[in-house]
This record gives C-alpha cells, structure tokens and sequence, in this order.
RNA sequence: GUGAGCGUAGCUCAGCUGGUGGUAGCACCGGGUUGUGGCCUCGGAGGUCGUGGGUUCAAGUCCCAUCGCUCACCCCA
C-alpha cells in the first residue's frame, strides 16, 4: 500500500484550484474595499492562548484540538480558529497605538480533530476578518453586509440569520431563566438536551430534535432578556441591516460554540451542503482583548467563512464563474534543428509576458496539436524543416485555423513582436 | 466517541441465485491523415477485485476480521 494522506487532510488538485483561487480574489478585493489589510499570523500557537480565548469547556478546546509537547517541554497547538492568533498578535504589537480601529483579515489553514464528513474535515481553510477599537452597531451591519457581498459576487444563494448573545451583564439573568424553563420540561426533551440543561443551556435550543423543539416553543428567548444596552445594540444593528437592504431573520435560539461571542452574532445558511449549513459566521467579542490581557474596553468583532463549504457551493451553484487557464501561444518545433531555434524563443517570448507552452520530447506534429488543443492555446507557431528551409514559419489561429507565414530571418526580437502582436490582435 | 453505507482499470462504474475479470463510459497511447488539434473510426496499453483468514470442487460474489473511504449523529466555518 502506498502512504496515503492522513484522514480529514485532503489534497487541493489542479482542476479545483481555480475555484479556490477565484474565491480568494473575490474575498480580497472586497476586503481592500471595506478597507482591511491582511494580516498572517502562525499556525502554531500555545495552547493556553485558545484555551483562554475558546473557553476551556468547550468541545473545541476539550475534544477537538491538535495539541503536542515540542521539544522543550512546551504544549503547542495548531490553530483551531483565526481570532486568537489575529487577537494575539494585535495586543502583542500594541497595533491599537497605530490606528484607533484596526480591520484586519486573515486566510489560512485551521485544524480540528472531528470526525470528517461533507464540508468538513480536519484541516479546513477559513477566511476572517476582525474589526478591534470600535462597538457602534452600523460596524456589525457593515461586516454582515460585507460577508452577505462577498456571496453575493460570488453568485452564491444563502439566507442570514441574527442574534443577540448580550453580555455579562444581562446573560446570567436569561441564563437562570432558561435554566428555569427547561427544569418544567426535564422529563419530555432528550436525552442530550438533559444533558445540556447542565453543561450548556444555551446551546439546548439548538436542538435538531423536533419533539423538543415543540418543548421549547414558549421557551425564554434571550433577545428578550437584554439589558437596556444590549437591546438598543441589537435594535440599531437591525435598522443598520435595513438600511443596507440586507435580508435577515432573526434567530433567538441560536447560539455559537466559542464562549467568546458577545452581544450580535450571526451565521450565513445553505441548505445545499448536507448536515453543515453555516458557509460564514461569527460575532461580536468585546470582552476578549482584555481577557488575552490586552487593553480594557476594546471591543471587537469578527467572522470567518469556510473556504472548502464555499468551494462546494461554488462549484454546484456558480462553476462558470471560474476562470479557466488559457495559453497564449504553442509552439510546434519538428526535428532537432528547429526544437534549438525554438526552445529559446519559447523563453524570450515567457520573458516578455507570454503563456506558452512547447513540447521538448520532439513528438510528431499531430501529437504537438493535440497538446496545444488540450492546452487551449490560440496561436500554435509550427517551426518544422520546411518552414526553417524556405525562412517562414506558420502561425495558426487555433480558433478560426487561418494560417500566415512569419519570416524567420532577421533577429529573434523582430519575430517575437509579431507574435506578441499577433496574442493582442485576440 | 456512536451509527449506517461503500471499497473492481488513472476516474465513473457493470458484474444476476458462487462457475474463465468487462468489445462499458471518460482519460491515456498509436494508426486511419508519411507535417496540422477538437468530431469520427480502428487498434493498444492498463487489475495483487482494499488486506488477511474461512466456507466450497470453485469466491469479485457467501462468512469473519482488519484497514480505508463516504455520509449521518455530535460539533462547527
């Protein structure tokens, strides 16, 4: 048996690639026109830091994190999620210093021990982006509308869902409360939700059970129980939603599985992907510069999408969108004296911008064309003993097959401008 | 961690109640066209049927084990 890639890790083959690339130029650019500047940040981090940040009891943290001793003695872990590192970075570098509100985007490998299925796997690709130094709600509207674009150019179909987490302030009042309520319905809800009732309520309204979603129908909700600065956070990031035109719905039972999240959170939905339908999330974190130890009061927010989820929607939704690699020019030597004109035309030409493509092992003509029609290349330059006799070379329009003769003789730049000329005419 | 389904050519897959591995499709190589691609046509190459054991005169097919993949639970992007 031959050595196989580890289970969850997954090649990205070259007639996918165009996908992912087409996804990251679009992200990009949208990135650079909400005004984010990337940032690039380790995979590797110590362990503490996403222990801090996740929260310990949480499945990430307690179950699902590549986790080693380094050879001194050191815990390490790869990353699970982006905003630790970015958060990281941003207090160690003192960057609030340099601009009272930083946005910043990040594009990366992320690393999760769970069992691989559709749309998830163990070492998963996320963009982020993080906003730190500003808690005014048009910033939440503003970064839900830049993910809902993102989308949208990509020409991909989601619906939006909002909530509001509120803070600890108003949490451990709704908290209670919930708690409270499920007591009433112990003994009609199942097993994992009984379980939950314990370990983490909030997370027991996300059940996919039909039978307790009845349960919890009359549940509190917590957009009910804000404190008044919360509510009016959520209320204004609605109407800011509004005036962006971004659809959205409320969702009061939804929660995040980062104990970070603060006040408004959110998720991007398919229901074209099987069991994962969140392509984007995330969320408001204000507590969580100061809880790395960074300055007090600096709020944040951010999101990350799944790049492998997009891809799939890409590809089943919008797989035109791609661009497709092209050659500009092919060029066909025959016989040993033309292969030792060509093959150093073939570089000039490369030199001054061109794609071109040349077959070295001195193949037969009909195999050279198939080559440059596989290729996709436009123009094939066919340099054989009868074009080097009588000084002329054929160049070939592969889409319209007209054919001109190109005078060989006189200096090799001359020869490569009416090529050059000849790619542009296209 | 739990459950289900599936492992046959590079890829997608046929292969019935066990009886010699498929002219299968795509891809690849070559000929038809001695120097012109796609389309057509003819030919060619390519396999420890995931692995190990068992039942049987006989196993791709049935049984057991094992490894791998996939999907779902869970969790999440």
């Amino acid at each position: 048996m031959s050595i196989q890639a580890l289970k969850g890790f997954k090649d990205i083959l070259p007639d996918e690639v165009g996908v992912w690339q087409h996804i990251e130029a679009t992200a990009r650019d949208i990135f650079q026109r909400f005004g984010f500047t990337e940032i690039r940040v380790p995979i590797l981090e110590k362990t503490e830091l996403f222990a801090r940040s996740i929260g310990e009891a949480t499945d990430i943290v307690e179950k699902e994190m590549y986790c080693f001793t380094d050879r001194n003695g050191d815990s390490i872990t790869m990353r699970p999620e982006g905003t630790a590192s970015v958060l990281r970075a941003f207090i160690e570098h003192g960057l609030q210093a340099k601009l009272p509100v930083q946005r910043l985007y990040t594009i990366g490998p992320m690393f999760r021990h769970e069992r691989p299925q559709k749309g998830r796997l163990r070492q998963f690709h996320q963009m982020s982006v993080e906003v730190l130094g500003l808690d005014h709600p048009r910033l939440d509207a503003e970064l839900i509308a830049m993910g809902w674009l993102i989308l949208e150019e990509l020409g991909l179909t989601t619906s939006l869902q909002i909530n509001s987490l509120g803070c600890p302030a108003c949490r451990p009042g709704y908290k209670e409360a919930l708690v409270n309520f499920l007591a009433t319905r112990k003994e009609h809800i199942c097993e994992d939700c009984q379980r939950r009732s314990q370990t983490n309520p909030l997370r027991v309204l996300d059940c996919k059970s039909s039978h307790c979603q009845e349960q919890y129908v009359n549940a509190p909700a917590i957009i009910d129980h804000l404190c008044p600065g919360c509510g009016e956070h959520f209320t204004q990031t609605k109407a800011s939603l509004d005036l962006l035109a971004v659809p959205y719905t409320v969702n009061p039972f939804m929660v995040r599985g980062l104990d970070y999240y603060t006040r408004t959170t959110f998720e991007l939905i398919t229901d074209a992907l099987g069991a994962q339908s969140a392509v984007g999330a995330g969320g408001r974190y204000d507590g969580l510069v100061e809880q790395l130890g960074g300055a007090k009061n600096m709020p944040g927010i951010g999101f990350a999408m799944g790049m492998e989820r997009l891809a799939l929607l890409l590809s089943q939704q919008n797989a035109d969108a791609c661009p497709e690699t092209a050659t500009d020019l092919f060029v066909a030597a025959l016989g040993e004296e033309a292969a030792v004109r060509a093959f150093p035309l073939v570089h000039l030409l490369r030199r001054k911008g061109l794609q071109v493509a040349m077959d070295l092992e001195g193949k037969s003509l009909k195999s050279q064309m198939k080559q440059a029609d596989r290729a996709k290349a436009r123009f094939v330059l066919i340099l054989g003993e009868e074009e080097l006799a009588k000084g002329e070379a054929v160049l070939r329009d592969m889409t319209s097959k007209e054919q001109q003769q190109l005078p060989l003789a006189g200096a090799q730049e001359a020869l490569c401008a009416m090529l050059i000329a000849a790619v542009a005419q296209r």
